[in-house]
RNA sequence: GCGGGCGUGGCGGAAUUGGUAGACGCGCCGGAUUUAGGUUCCGGUGACUCUAAGUUGUGGGGGUUCGAGUCCCUCCGCCCGCACCA
């Protein structure tokens, strides 16, 4: 009997070094090989990995280590996200500088990593808080600016008073900042922007070669560029009753098939001819100066009531000069989005009814519902917003809406009454531009500088890196950079004279829309990429990472990958082929009577099934268990992986990780899981040294009864190899297929079949005997399958075996289908679909010859009391059902 | 409000995509080993009736089909995303 232990972190030591030394993951720029890119979203370099961490990169080092079994040439990266934040929160708190401490971080979050045992080529290591990474970023800046991809513009902005700094669209979540939580603020500045916006439409059209994104997120990323097209109307204004200088007002819609249902105009409070109406009527001055005020107030957002004032100014309609309606300046209207104005349909939008009821406005159905009566349809509280069929509408009577759509569409677009059409067709997104700069320091320098006398001047490329500057003092809240005493003064690179360098720098996540193009090239110090080798091993074959980065860094990462092929950086239009979004590690929580929360250290669980409860270690009285939530300091419900790697080694963790729950779902950490875990490791390591001493006709002490003829092989020995070829199949299949729990269940019946097997042999096996070579290749293939989840084990087990060299350089067994397929069958034979019997058949049985067998089975007979049959249906190796 | 997803034993979850529901694991029950606990090994484990053989069973109800966890309709419950986008 095998009865050592393994001891998982000698082991696991041991093999790091071996593999370091080796450098058995190294990924070669040369390697003629087909490539594989394996990448996992790089860490923000907080301090500690968490179980997150631990079960992305398990999953993709189990991706990473069998592609490279499999014959790959697989590029397999880490790095850190290291602008930020945080580092600046540390400064101010600790006194410390932000590179100090990022640094300190990721050396140690590094050698965390490196205790997971991760196939990582760690030469391709990247800090973006390293010049020699940000350096190519700023170069990359200005090469955007050359190609009309950058825009400096004064503009609205989301502001974010805690972090004193300015937020893109997408980091505002719920009215708050996506870091400090903070109540978002709108504030006019001057900002860079990338224009996104250039690529709407071919962000949107590409979602759907992404096929091997989850739906999910292309669905988000499709909502969010929110593309739209309509019509852009123009309302002509009656003189008499508009301000000098204004003639006409322009208004997006989508609806034009319901013009003859408008009742009113509404413009937003910041829209120009809002301003000018507003010069001689005090009332409306009043009300767009609440609506600025209340713009971002939670009140105004929570209570969304429609309020407006009429501007006193008339516009025509389109189609029938004679038709005056009123022109209000309403809060619902967005200033951003279209024309900021609108012409309301009551009886068909619910904002625009909502409006009309307030306002007293006529409401006129103009599409009528399939079978209602046109002459007594009327709307109520609901505005009617599916199809139906044109009423109220002149010519467009009796048409479907879409008809209806192009009709006006058409009429208006011809309509020559100014020498000019009354409408164009557009098509209108919600994406805005991706504004980059932030007032903070601990970010990428914007490489410009200000002049005077030349306006906004870009650093020569000569000069490059712009560095951040070390003397910096994080006493006072805002941007260290702009009261810096020196840094900020430089000569204008154009005409010499004083200039101001800008101070602010880019948003962290341009700093992540490119990370994984400079793996492939790490080292070329003279450009971002080397586009030969880039274009090499992009795209990503496959990206694992959590959901919540579905818009923002994916959707910038697609953007900065198109930039960067319109600057001659890389020659690929998707940086992705493949994603996945992971599920959180999630863990009960636990308070004591007095309402605090109590971490996993401080409990013990007592009992088991109903009688489980939780008590407190320190005086065995009894706690709540609380919800099971996603693993956070608040909550306390947090675990170290050190502290799980140091009990139970790094494979069983990740073993765990990866078992019961599938990937993209949430998977509950528990003692108990975590510790049958470190069981099977055991279990493992105890199976494959029975399974080698077997194989080499050790003495398992009984009679000798099998032959030693190599040349016969017996049932015994079949079945063995059959249960692991089978296995392997599978395994083959659902990694390919990221189903990691399902892998982990193959590895368990495996495993289950060679106990069994092990067991039901009474003597010893003579040494190349056709079931002691069964054992030896089982043994094999077992410990293959198992190896890119749990690397140490395996390669101990691996020599355990007397394999030369190490498993993770070991090529992919290769599976023999032909052996997994059975002879005979066997059939569950249904009758009126209920299974009733079963018959055993052989592989190419004919219908016929089934049909036959079943009808003459006894119990088959037995059920059917001499019933006459009606029908029999075979589905070939599936089932058989007799219909009486 | 709009959009999307999900609902299977005590628990996490399988189910070849319309073909034997509950793989695999956790937990539980029983047995063996052990001085004992733990470990390890073997067996059992949806529910109901239990000797047999059955009956029933995938949130509720209805439908299509020889056959439904899977498809359709409807209701209930939970989760996620977006949110005045004209």
């Amino acid at each position: 009997m095998f009865t050592d232990r393994y001891h998982a972190s000698e082991a696991e030591r041991h093999w790091q070094a071996v593999w370091d030394e080796a450098g058995t993951f190294e990924a070669s720029n040369d390697d003629p090989r087909r490539k594989y890119y394996v990448l996992e979203m790089f860490p923000y370099p907080s301090g500690r990995i968490h179980m997150g961490h631990v079960r992305n990169y398990a999953m993709g080092d189990v991706v990473a280590r069998y592609r490279r079994a499999r014959g790959f040439n697989v590029i397999h990266p880490m790095g850190w996200d290291a602008f930020g934040m945080p580092a600046e929160n540390a400064a101010m708190q600790n006194k410390t500088h932000p590179a100090a401490w990022t640094y300190a971080n990721i050396a140690n979050m590094r050698a965390q990593l490196k205790r997971m045992g991760l196939s990582l080529d760690w030469r391709r290591e990247v800090a973006t808080c390293d010049p020699d990474y940000y350096r190519h970023q700023q170069r990359m800046f200005l090469d955007f600016l050359d190609a009309g991809l950058v825009t400096r513009k004064k503009s609205k902005v989301n502001w974010d008073p805690a972090d004193h700094t300015v937020l893109a669209n997408e980091q505002v979540i719920d009215v708050r900042g996506w870091r400090s939580g903070a109540l978002v603020e709108q504030r006019e500045l001057v900002q860079w922007f990338f224009k996104i916006t250039d690529f709407a439409e071919e962000l949107l059209t590409a979602l759907d070669g992404l096929d091997e994104w989850p739906e999910k997120v292309r669905l988000m990323q499709r909502n969010w560029i929110g593309r739209s097209e309509g019509l852009t109307i123009r309302w002509a204004l009656d003189p008499a009753t508009t301000p000098a200088g204004e003639t006409e007002l322009r208004a997006y819609t989508t609806r034009p098939d319901t013009l003859f249902g408008a009742s009113f105009l509404a413009v937003a409070p910041d829209h120009p001819l809002a301003s000018s109406a507003a010069a001689n009527r005090p009332a409306l001055q009043a009300f767009i100066e609440e609506c600025r005020r209340m713009g971002t107030s939670v009140a105004a957002l929570e209570t969304a009531e429609k309020k407006g004032v009429d501007t006193g100014i008339r516009a025509r309609h389109p189609l029938d000069p004679s038709w005056e309606l009123p022109v209000f300046v309403a809060n619902f209207i967005l200033m951003d989005y279209g024309t900021g104005a609108i012409f309301g349909c009551p009886a068909h939008d619910q904002r625009d009814l909502d409006f009309a009821r307030l306002k007293g406005l006529p409401v006129v159905p103009v599409v009528c519902p399939p079978g209602a009566d046109p002459e007594s349809f009327t709307i109520g509280a609901e505005a009617f917003v599916e199809d139906g069929r044109l009423i109220n509408s002149r010519f467009l009577d009796g048409m479907t809406v879409p008809e209806a759509k192009e009709a006006v569409a058409a009429r208006l677009e011809a309509a020559d009454l100014a020498g000019a059409p009354q409408a164009e067709r557009q098509v209108n997104y919600k994406l805005r531009d991706w504004g980059i700069s932030r007032q903070r320091y601990w970010g990428c320098p914007i490489p410009v500088i200000h002049c005077a006398a030349c306006g906004t001047v870009q650093v020569p490329r000569a000069d490059l890196p712009v560095t951040l500057p070390e003397d910096v003092s994080f006493e006072e809240p805002g941007n260290p950079l702009d009261r810096h005493p020196t840094w900020t003064h430089v000569a204008c690179p154009q005409c010499g004279a004083e200039a101001r360098r800008e101070t602010d720098t880019m948003d962290t996540f341009v700093d992540s829309s490119w990370y994984f193009a400079r793996f492939t090239d790490p080292w070329i110090a003279e450009a971002p990429t080397d586009p030969k080798i880039a274009n090499r091993f992009l795209p990503v074959d496959q990206y694992i990472g959590g959901i919540e980065h579905a818009i923002l860094h994916l959707l910038y990462s697609r953007f900065f990958t198109r930039a960067m092929k319109k600057t001659g950086w890389l020659d690929i239009d998707e940086p992705f082929a493949g994603l996945f979004t992971q599920g959180m590690v999630v863990h009960e929580t636990y308070r004591s009577p007095d309402g605090a929360w109590l971490s996993p250290e401080e409990i013990r669980i007592e009992g088991a099934g109903a009688e489980r409860h939780a008590v407190l270690a320190s005086s065995g009285q009894r706690v709540e268990i609380g919800a099971i939530e996603k693993m956070s300091k608040s909550k306390r419900n947090t675990v170290d992986p050190d502290d799980i790697i140091e009990t139970y080694g790094a494979d069983t963790a990740r073993w765990f990780m990866l078992s019961d729950s599938p990937p993209e779902r949430d998977v509950i950490w528990t003692e108990e899981g975590v510790q049958a875990a470190g069981k099977f490791v055991q279990r493992l390591w105890r199976l494959v040294g029975e399974l080698a001493t077997i194989a080499a006709g050790g003495d398992n002490g009984g009679p000798r009864d099998e032959t030693g003829d190599p040349s016969v092989e017996t049932l015994a020995a079949r079945s063995v190899r059959k249960a692991a070829h089978r296995a392997l199949i599978a395994v083959e299949e659902d990694v390919e297929r990221l189903r990691f729990n399902r892998c982990v269940a193959h590895v368990h019946e495996l495993a289950n079949a060679l106990s069994a097997a092990l067991g039901g042999v009474e003597a010893p096996v003579p040494a190349a005997s056709p079931l002691a070579r069964a054992f030896h290749e089982a043994a094999a293939i077992l410990v293959q399958i198992f190896a890119p989840f749990m690397p140490h084990l395996a390669e101990s087990c691996w020599s355990t075996l007397g394999h030369a060299g190490i498993v993770s350089a070991a090529p992919w067994p290769t599976a023999d289908r032909a052996l997994v397929v059975e002879d005979t069958i066997t059939l569950p034979v249904q009758i009126n679909g209920r299974r009733r019997a079963e018959i055993t058949v052989a592989r190419d049985a004919t219908v016929h010859d089934i049909e036959k067998i079943v009808l003459q089975n006894d119990s088959v007979l037995k059920v059917l009391e001499a019933r006459p049959v009606r029908k029999v249906i075979v589905v070939p190796s599936r089932i058989v059902n007799v219909v009486v």
